[in-house]
DNA sequence: GTAGTTTTTGCCTGTGGGTCGAAAACCTCG
DNA sequence: CGAGGTTTTCGACCCACAGGCAAAAACTAC
């Protein structure tokens, strides 16, 4: 989440192929390291994102013709980059809102549409949030953000409910100065965990009570 | 499924490593065919599997150490051979109940477990059931079916209700002629689409109705 | 015709999300 | 200091829908 928008690290290619053309971050995998372990190593040395509030496997892509130049596989990886993170970007590398990409390449763009529809669908049913969310934040600001990430209105009364009721949200019993404006006092939350947690409760066809 | 139980297809390992143990049946990828093409090759040619009800990509396994021989990268599969086809497998090669698998050679064992659990997530929701039901089947057969494949009871009544009312199944007009015990004759269904369709109208959090 | 079996249907209940409006708690300005 | 404006919070109602139960339906066998 960047400037109150859904938004994703790119940078530009400086060879063939698809030289000029945006593309995601991420390089080739060394004899010794795991993929997590690679993902992380190229985002921190080359786009100096050191620290990510979620990271899980998306899909592997390996269609003979993805690179016109060369057979190559590429494991695709979802990452958060923690909202109060301002990591100090090369030149040739900028965020864009994925409501509005530009040309990418590769099958880049089909991979960016798949981790916000991922990040959509776990925001639904899982405590995902907290990886968009500050460390303490209202009702409000947390609405904005779901507004942002799902592209439709939520209601804060219903987003409250629903959160507080699964046992997601936790108010931390402090509130927040209003603006100039006024208002009632804002009430503060917290996630009441910081990484992913399944609940499969919300399955159809659970099991039998007892 | 097979024997009214969920089963796998597993292979007894002819060589090093981990020689004699059982492992899911693969293969090393061409250079000009996709993942896809690569999966239903090595299943056709090796266990005889020439057709699949369906086919999706599980997760990309990489850790350095998975084979102690030398470095490899195995893209997981889930794939659900269709009820009424028995393939010709060969001598080494059998099903194997889900619940109860034996020592499994790299790291299989939890591939396995991560598509029975993929397969049971996607039961609830969508219209999977497809790929494991004959074409047409009354809706204890399918109950029987559910059963197995999630693990635990589920009401015939809850069933045709909840599939019948998303439009998953739908009734045939047939009837099934009752067994030598009597009972009234069962209605045949069979479901509306035999491909997976994603229906995510069961999210939570979803957009205002207009 | 009666008893037994299996399937189907209807009803009732509870849970939980969606919606709306009122109340609460603050500000600013006159 | 009170009135009006603003923002947040809470409560009340509705409704969709899944879970559970029991009766009804439709058959076989004796």
């Amino acid at each position: 989440m960047r400037e109150g928008r859904l938004q994703v690290l790119l940078w530009q290619r400086a060879r063939q192929p698809f030289l000029g053309a945006w593309s995601l971050p991420g390089g080739y995998l060394e004899d010794d390291e795991t993929l997590e372990q690679s993902i992380r190593r190229h985002l921190a040395v080359k786009v100096d994102v050191r620290e990510l509030a979620h990271l899980e496997q998306l899909e592997t892509l390996g269609d003979p013709g993805r690179n016109p130049q060369e057979r190559e596989l590429a494991t695709a990886y979802l990452g958060l980059v923690p909202a109060d993170l301002d990591p100090a970007v090369p030149e040739d590398t900028r965020w864009h809102p994925v409501s509005r990409l530009p040309e990418l390449a590769f099958d880049h763009r089909s991979i960016v549409l798949a981790g916000r529809d991922r990040l959509r669908a776990k925001l639904s049913y899982t405590n995902t949030g907290f990886a968009l969310a500050p460390p303490v934040f209202t009702i409000s600001e947390l609405r904005e953000l779901y507004v942002a990430a799902l592209g439709h209105e939520v209601s804060a009364t219903n987003l409250q409910r629903v959160l507080l009721r699964r046992g997601v949200l936790e108010a931390t019993g402090e509130r927040r100065e209003p603006g100039r404006a006024g208002g009632r006092p804002a009430a503060l939350y917290r996630f009441r965990s910081r990484r992913l947690e399944i609940t499969d409760e919300f399955a159809v066809l659970r099991p039998p009570e007892r």
